[in-house]
DNA sequence: CACTTCCGCTAATGCGTATTAGCGATCGGG
DNA sequence: CCCGATCGCTAATACGCATTAGCGGAAGTG
């Protein structure tokens, strides 16, 4: 490890220009501010040998001496590769990376952080965390000791999703899973659904409760309206289930677990939505192979990275006031699969 | 802008540990020359209170001091979003993360860069381009003065893709366009075909020069080996040229026109294989719709991508020698639009 | 002409770390 | 018992930049 060759510094430019290295940090800053001037013409020739020698600032050094960076740190916590949940983290970095361009800001991404029982770790012996302005978590699951160690040590972060409280109010960008859920089981009761299922998948993540709770609010109009938990692969049983209890419609998490519910229902002579109705609560987080078109919603994914590099930017310049939540709304998707119970009428 | 608060330094570690500064810093770098050296008692009692503090070493100083930071840049040439072509890139940056991970290493996405003559600029007023050991570059067409520049400054770098020399080699992990690109002339020619033609894009890039080279190379035993450009809207008049050159094979560098070529021959009551061959000479760079298999080869993206990080981190510490240049092989894909000349076998 | 004000700039310092020369203490050998 | 070697550590410095107090000179004021 032989230490990078030298480049230009200030000094350098300083001494072609015949100024003070202050002089050139001033120059460079544009300060002009009532106490501190510098004559046109001196500055002109600051600027004329930074262009000639192509000078760049030492970002280093200008973060240690300013304190900021204009780096924008991204954590992910989904472990490591290849992972298909990639695929579902694809659009919240399509909207952080178009709204970092649109501000100048650069990405650094924390892929060395270290995996810890099976989930990355931030703080650990030598994140580089610091070099970040602040940063952006993304996850399912974001740990709750490690949001309370940012609020602890004031590092300005954005969460991608709500979060509860974690030593204060944690700033996120989430979906409003409450409301589209509500609105979907508000309208299943309308279509004359009176059991309603919801078909969670066992995780205690804010995402899911928030989709709990708009369900139960939006059935409120119908008989009975419970919850059980199932997965893709147990969904024969979920299905019997389901009749059993005289289930007409079952809200369905996970996109594989609703995929295999509607196949399933299928090979037990079912059809769907007339026997039974299947609305999903959100996007495949894996690639399911299937032409049917759900009816739920659709998180808008590339929106939220974008707001939340928006509100990471309030929060890091403290112009950001209360607006540091925020819920975006999901836009309802028309699909096959949510009807009038007992209809005869198969899907198309 | 107020500046961040105050966070634990080493010289706080150092007074609770009733030691000194630089023995914090050495007992962090795990210093154990024959001229430094820390009592265990004492490297204990240091590492304690590092463990109470959750103190990590601020990397901006670190950086500053040392010169190194486990930090590599990447740099994406097509600018900006939403394009389609992200998708052909996403493997490589796959790849990369991976590598990346494997290494302990971060990534600092430059999306900060400025879009000129639409293009974007590695170097430009605020680059923060010295923050990374090194970085690696993306894109079809790299700007030769900027591979320039960086050979001239000494900074660490590998292209994404195999590049000509820029003032001295270019370090790079490319694909084996050349090989793949003979191979399948080969074939083609082994199954008969006499009069071969390949359909470029007009493009100067290395990796438009490779395919084109390893076509002739390959085709030495045709009686017609020529080059023309098409896009995919000029499809039909493409086809008429072809026929009327008499060429039974097509080999077409960019996918989409491949299908553009084979959907007109069928329009125009041609079958493919049998009256003319479609070989395709890379992945789709934006996403195409088609269900045919063509023949063709993969490019192994997420390869080049871990390969990548790998020969940088050879550059940088300088124990690369003089394994900078890597081109991977690519595997034939046996598709079903090359076929034996004027067999009336149409693709199945 | 003395005195204040303002202009244009610089010297000095700090940011938090890595590195090195070298200091005092202890130890071993003769 | 003295001297050199070794051990364990620290003081000092550099890294490149941003910031601020303040300096010398010119201009303005009475």
């Amino acid at each position: 490890m032989t230490p990078p060759p030298r480049r230009v510094t200030q000094r350098d430019i300083a001494r072609m220009a015949g100024v003070s290295q202050a002089t050139v940090s001033l120059v460079l800053n544009n300060r002009t501010d009532a106490d501190v001037r510098i004559a046109p013409e001196t500055r002109d020739r600051v600027l004329q040998v930074i262009a000639e020698t192509g000078y760049a600032a030492d970002p280093a050094a200008r973060r240690l001496a300013s304190g900021f960076n204009r780096i924008i740190g991204v954590f992910t916590y989904e472990p490591a590769f290849p992972s298909g949940s990639r695929d579902f983290f694809h659009p919240f970095l399509l909207g952080i990376e178009e709204y970092a361009e649109r501000v100048g800001c650069d990405l650094l991404l924390f892929t060395s952080a270290p995996v810890v029982d099976g989930r990355r770790r931030i703080f650990h012996q030598d994140n580089r965390l610091r070099l970040a302005d602040g940063c952006i978590l993304l996850g399912r699951e974001i740990d709750g000791a490690e949001l309370l160690r940012l609020n602890r040590d004031g590092f300005p972060y954005v969460a991608v999703g709500r979060r509860d409280d974690a030593g204060g109010p944690v700033p996120y960008v989430g979906a409003d899973y409450a409301s589209a859920v509500h609105r979907l089981a508000e309208r299943a009761v309308e279509l004359g659904h009176r059991r309603l299922t919801y078909v969670g998948m066992g995780t205690s993540a804010e995402s899911s409760h928030d989709r709990r709770s708009g369900f139960h609010a939006g059935a409120t109009g119908a008989d009975s309206a419970r919850q059980i938990n199932a997965a893709a692969e147990t969904a024969d049983a979920t299905v019997d289930d389901l009749r059993a209890d005289g289930s007409t419609v079952a809200f369905v998490e996970d996109f594989a677990t609703a995929v295999a519910l509607e196949a399933s229902a299928l090979r037990k002579g079912l059809t769907v939505p007339g026997d039974l109705s299947v609305v999903t609560l959100g996007d495949p987080t894996v690639p399911v192979p299937t032409d049917i078109t759900f009816t739920g919603f659709r998180i808008p994914r590339e929106e939220m990275g974008r707001q939340a590099v928006e509100v990471l930017t309030g929060v890091i310049d403290g112009s950001a006031g209360g607006l540091q939540q925020r819920l975006l709304p999901c836009e309802l998707v028309e699909g096959d699969t949510l009807g009038v119970p007992g209809s005869a009428a198969d899907r198309r």
